[in-house]
DNA sequence: CGAATGACTCCTT
DNA sequence: CAAGGAGCCATTC
């Protein structure tokens, strides 16, 4: 697979993330069919413009938090839409168990 | 072309 | 919880 089509297929499934869940790079990375491939999902989102249509802000990490430093002003504009959309952070993460998207099988 | 890098993740100390 | 290591692989040097 192209370069090019891969990262299509990451964003595609980025767009698919509803308002006010979030997603990991890792699940990204496997419902693109790309399993095991967490950090090339991280590496299309770097590649994404701020206000590219694609929801880039509903990926985080596994742990729930946010894959970028607290400082950069990137990390601020994700965490300031998440709120916005609803998303609770207890510190700095956000409970997986009660914002994971968890998609079905079939849309 | 080899080595380093990194918006990742999982496992072990 | 912090650190370190291994697996991962496109991108950059």
């Amino acid at each position: 697979m192209t370069d090019v089509a891969r990262r299509a297929r990451i964003r595609a499934v980025v767009r698919r993330i509803p308002r006010g869940r979030v997603a990991t790079y890792g699940q990204v990375a496997e419902l693109a069919g790309l399993p095991g491939q967490a950090r090339q999902v991280g590496y299309a989102m770097a590649a994404l413009d701020v206000d590219s249509r694609v929801p880039w802000h509903r990926v985080i990490n596994a742990r729930g938090a946010i894959s970028l430093p607290s400082a950069d002003h990137s990390a601020l504009i994700q965490r300031a839409r998440l709120e916005a959309e609803g998303i609770v952070f207890e510190g700095d993460r956000v409970s997986l168990d009660r914002f994971r998207w968890r998609p079905r099988a079939a849309r």
